[in-house]
DNA sequence: CATTTTAACTTTGTATCGCAAAGTACTTTT
DNA sequence: AAAAGTACTTTGCGATACAAAGTTAAAATG
C-alpha cells in the first residue's frame, strides 16, 4: 500500500529542471543560449537551477570558447540519467495506473 | 519551438497535490483518513493542500456523520477531472518525445 | 458529570523556494 | 573609451511547504 509518489524524484518537481533534463537528455550537449531561449528563463533562474542539478550530480559544466566567445554547455552525467529515466517511469506508472 | 512546460499545470507539480488528485481521479469519494494515511501527511498539511484544490475547483468537500462520528470526504469536479487529465496528457507527451 | 479521545481543521512559526532585478567579471566589438 | 555580450552571483521579497500546537465539537469513558 505504500504510495507511488515515493518514488518521484524530488528534484525533478519543478517545471523548470523538469524542462533541462528533458533537454539535456535527448540532446548531448546543449549550452547556455539554448537552454535560456527553450525555457524562456532568466539568467540567474537558469544558473541556479543548474546548479540544483549540479550539485546533485546529475549535470556537467564544460566551460569552452567558441572563436572568441565564451560558451558553457551541459551534459547529462550517467548518474542524472538514471535518476531522470526512473523519474519518468514513475510517472508512466502512474498514468498507467489511472486511465490503463 | 514554445515550450511543452507550458501546459503543465502549475497546481500539479507538487508531489502532495498530484497524489490527491491520483487517489479522486480512480475513486469518487475519498476520505480525510483515506488520503491522510495513503499520503503520510500531516492533518495540517493534508487540509492546506485540500484547500487549495478546493479553491481551484478541483475538489468537492462533503461533510457527514457517519454513524457517530464526523466524516470529511472528497471528491474530484468535472473540472478537476479535465485539469487532471490534461495534465497527465502533457507529462506522456513529454514521456514520448524522450523515448519514442 | 468530568475527562479524555476522535475528527478535522486553523493558526503560527520557520525554513526553503522561485524568481526578477541588479551587480560583477571578463572579453570583444564599436 | 564606451557599449555590448556571456555567464554568472548577490540581493530582496513574496510564495510555498511543513510540523507543531491550538481549536471546536461531539462521543466515549470513568
Amino acid at each position: 500500500m505504500s504510495s507511488y509518489l515515493a518514488d518521484f524524484n524530488k528534484v525533478f518537481e519543478s517545471r523548470v529542471r523538469l524542462g533541462m533534463m528533458s533537454l539535456l537528455v535527448v540532446q548531448e550537449q546543449v549550452d547556455f543560449g539554448q537552454i535560456k531561449e527553450n525555457l524562456q528563463l532568466s539568467d540567474g533562474n537558469l544558473a541556479s537551477h543548474m546548479a540544483a542539478l549540479e550539485k546533485m550530480g546529475y549535470v556537467e559544466v564544460r566551460k569552452q570558447f567558441i572563436g572568441k566567445k565564451p560558451n558553457t554547455t551541459y551534459a547529462i552525467t550517467a548518474l542524472g540519467r538514471q535518476a531522470f529515466v526512473e523519474h519518468l517511469a514513475s510517472l508512466e506508472k502512474l498514468i498507467q495506473q489511472i486511465h490503463p
